[in-house]
DNA sequence: ACTTATTATGTTGCGCGCAATTTAATTGCG
DNA sequence: CGCAATTAAATTGCGCGCAACATAATAAGT
């Protein structure tokens, strides 16, 4: 009978078997592909999914950008300085509630946009799929993220 | 006719539209997934990464590793001199070449395997997929990946 | 009103992840 | 052989990302 290798030959931990390595690095590859384009804005990735929320809903509270993005204020507080230091926004308290903070796009933050635009074509461009297909695969992931965030902790 | 608001009604730029966020989410939900888990075995994230990598191909040097993971020497140096302080693994340079640093398995390493077998089985089972179904989407995933790393730089 | 929760943001500490540079060993070429 | 490239790791600096804690404002309960 053979020698079993103590429990080696199983092939559930091998690299290319795993989803969740092929995840982390193709995420990876998004920020290393998108980071010329973002170069040319003057601005991370971080820093482009946060303007992503603000282009589509200008004024959030830090907490109501955090929420989209699942991100915290550790992250997001030193974040937000450096985006403001460089003038794509602006950070004020909520009158009503001193409590928290409201992020306004200035006018350099609203104008990056178009570039935003021609960056996400051409990263869409090298993908070699066409918009439905993205689409699709989007769904697929969008429900992994949805059931890794649902099963265990909850906070 | 309708006054066209910038141009911002494209939904090119939606943040539920982007599938580099999908990826970048779902990335960050696996690795919050598998925190409660490693961390009964005592390791990050990213050093279970260098595990699975080490428990394929024990003795690996720094670079085959980091050619694996896509990671560099500034972000494997320190992460594996953590876990040689944790006594995971070892780490030597090459006889025939100098240069190189050769990173064996402890027992203690070899021996987190069996855990780190469970911790993705309980990971796999939260995902309500069949290991079809996954095999498939890593599939899809890693396309993506090899295609955003081979289009624009190369360097 | 007063005291106690709760909530929103900020701060600190640490581990990645990557660019840029440095150091040391090896290879190549004359 | 001797010296200039090349290669492998290590180091430095900075921006995330998250846990844990601190601070300040508001809401809730008595």
């Amino acid at each position: 009978m053979p020698h079993a290798h103590k429990d080696q030959d199983t092939p559930e931990l091998l690299l290319e078997n795993q989803l969740c390595f092929a995840v982390y690095s193709a995420a990876h590859a998004f920020t290393a592909a998108y980071k010329p384009l973002l170069d040319q804005i003057g601005v991370t990735y971080p820093q482009y999914l946060v303007l992503l929320v603000l282009w589509e809903a200008d004024g959030s509270s830090v907490g109501e950008i955090g929420g989209k993005l699942n991100l915290d204020s550790g992250t997001l507080t030193p974040l937000l300085k450096r985006l403001e230091t460089q003038g794509f926004i602006s950070r004020n308290r909520d009158k009503n509630d001193e409590r928290v903070v409201r992020v306004s796009l200035t006018s350099l933050g609203r104008d990056a946009r178009i570039h935003a635009v021609a960056a996400r074509r051409a990263i869409v461009c090298s993908l070699e799929k066409t918009e439905p297909e993205i689409h699709k695969l989007k769904a697929l992931v969008t429900e992994l993220d949805d059931r890794l965030r649902t099963s265990a902790p909850n906070r």
